[in-house]
RNA sequence: GGAGGGAUGGCCGAGUGGACUAUGGCGACGGUCUUGAAAACCGUUGUGGGGGCAACCUCACCGGGGGUUCGAAUCCCUCUCCCUCCGCCA
């Protein structure tokens, strides 16, 4: 969400920027409503003013005449209140869903451009492997090596349903946890095992409702909302709390399964395991200060590119430009791993820093010092990593020509000392 | 799932229809005293909205929502959560 005083004050900067992310939002009705409101309260407020007053004189005096006259008289008020509490709380609830409608407002370094064809490649690490064969994709190489089943998983559950079976399992399960290890013993992360449903409002903390609602899965029984990512329970650890600066940054990192329903993306990517309807994620995320909230992005993004680097995969980083920050972010990096099998680079992390998009909705703010008055806080998220865009890129990079795969280094510790799958 | 008891400010806790700004204590902050500190004493201490250049004025908030009343933390209805006991259970 952003600051109401904002739009009104700098309703033009504001259009600009939304021609800029190529989107739309309804500004001119916020500011009409705005108006509306605080005309509406101007008067309902000095009619309180007037009970509040006269009722406290009643309460001192004799009972008389002059007494049951100004009863009279403020059961009169007390009806007009009644009749303009309503229009004025249909006008705040209007308000409050334009203005949940409105994106994030992109940084001013974010390249402006109209899609993603216009992101901007920051940097690519890692040589790319020479094959003296042919690299089969992942969707080959599961099936035949027995730990990727994904006629069994569309047999249990549908369409972008696979199961994992044997050592594929196990190496998705060793990439979790050598993934949590690598955040929290060596880049200051604190482990947290969150709740994967939540209330209603933990979704529109997180800026995933109203907006995306047709992408979020529902259970109407006891009203829990599936995350989607486990950003959402981790946004909302703070909300409605108001942080000591000293306490900050804050870095939490999660493990989650991730449920979308995909009603974007219907026909794309349908073949594998890049996109499932059911995933699991490593989620890094901070909550810092205003001040140094870039920082903390770049940070947060050496942190993912770390997950590649110790893994031996080749991954470059892409810098989203305006048209592709979507829409809670202020400024946000990829982070792709190469996959040699299926030919493309397939996006394992995305850092954002929401700034106080996010803050504003979950309201969780912090006191730059005591006594200040607070201030809402700047969050920031990014994968580390994705898990099956992961496994994908672990198979087919350290794929062999016998179709067997090699462990990599790192994880064989969390494989039981197994060096190869075959 | 059944029965009972609760939810008040950063924390503890009083408050069953009207008094000044919701007692009091703890904590925090400022001050006096002191070489310094502690203790003691004095003072300050919530959040959000509206208006105003400003000092300031004003509205709302006692778990959420609704109701009764000239007036509600207080009375009524309802929901949520917490605690105790019983039942069930990984």
């Amino acid at each position: 969400m952003l600051d109401l005083n904002f739009i009104r004050e700098k309703p033009d900067q504001l259009k600009e920027a939304l021609i800029k992310l190529n989107t739309d939002a309804p500004i001119d009705e916020i500011l009409a409503l705005d108006e509306e409101r605080r005309t509406l309260l101007t008067e309902v407020e000095a009619l309180r003013h007037q009970r509040n007053v006269t009722s406290e004189k009643i309460g001192r005096m004799e009972k008389g005449e002059e007494r049951q006259a100004l009863i009279a008289e403020m059961r009169q008020v007390g009806e007009r209140i009644k009749a303009l509490d309503g229009p004025v709380s249909d006008v705040e609830e209007l308000l409050r869903e334009a203005m949940l409608q409105v994106p994030n407002m992109p940084h001013e370094t974010v390249p402006v451009g109209k899609d993603d064809s216009e992101n901007v490649v920051v940097r690519t690490e890692g040589e790319l492997r020479q094959f003296d064969f042919e690299p089969l994709p992942h969707w080959d190489l599961g099936p035949v090596l027995g730990i990727i089943d994904f006629e069994r998983g569309v047999k249990l559950s549908g369409t972008r349903f696979y199961v994992l079976k044997g050592l594929g399992a196990r190496l998705q399960r060793a990439l979790i946890a050598w993934m949590l290890d690598l955040h929290v013993n060596e880049q200051g992360y604190t482990e947290i095992y969150p709740p994967f449903v939540v209330k209603r409002e933990c979704m529109v903390g997180a800026a995933q409702l109203p907006k995306f609602e047709a992408n979020i899965y529902h259970d109407v029984e006891d009203d829990f909302w599936f995350i989607g990512t486990a950003e959402v329970p981790l946004t909302n650890l703070h909300r409605d709390e108001i942080l000591d600066a000293d306490q900050l940054p804050l870095y939490y990192v999660a493990y989650s399964p991730c449920f979308r329903r995909e009603k974007f993306s219907a026909g794309k990517d349908t073949r594998g395991i890049k996109r499932g309807h059911q995933f699991d994620k490593v989620e890094m995320y901070k909550f810092a200060t205003t001040e140094n909230s870039y920082e903390e992005l770049e940070k947060m993004v050496d942190n993912a590119e770390d997950v590649c680097r110790r893994l031996g995969i080749p991954y470059r980083v892409v810098q989203m430009c305006t048209g592709d920050l979507g829409f809670a972010a202020a400024k946000k990096y990829d982070v792709e791993m190469w996959a040699p099998g299926c030919g493309e680079w397939l996006e394992v992390s995305s850092c954002s820093n929401c700034e106080d998009f996010q803050a504003r909705r979950a309201n969780i703010r912090y006191r730059p010092e005591t006594g200040a008055k607070p201030e809402f806080v700047h969050t920031l998220n990014g994968s580390g990593l994705a898990l099956p865009r992961t496994l994908i890129a672990v198979m087919e990079n350290y794929q062999q020509a016998d179709g067997s795969i090699v462990i990599p280094e790192v994880l064989r510790p969390y494989m039981g000392g197994i060096e190869t799958i075959s």
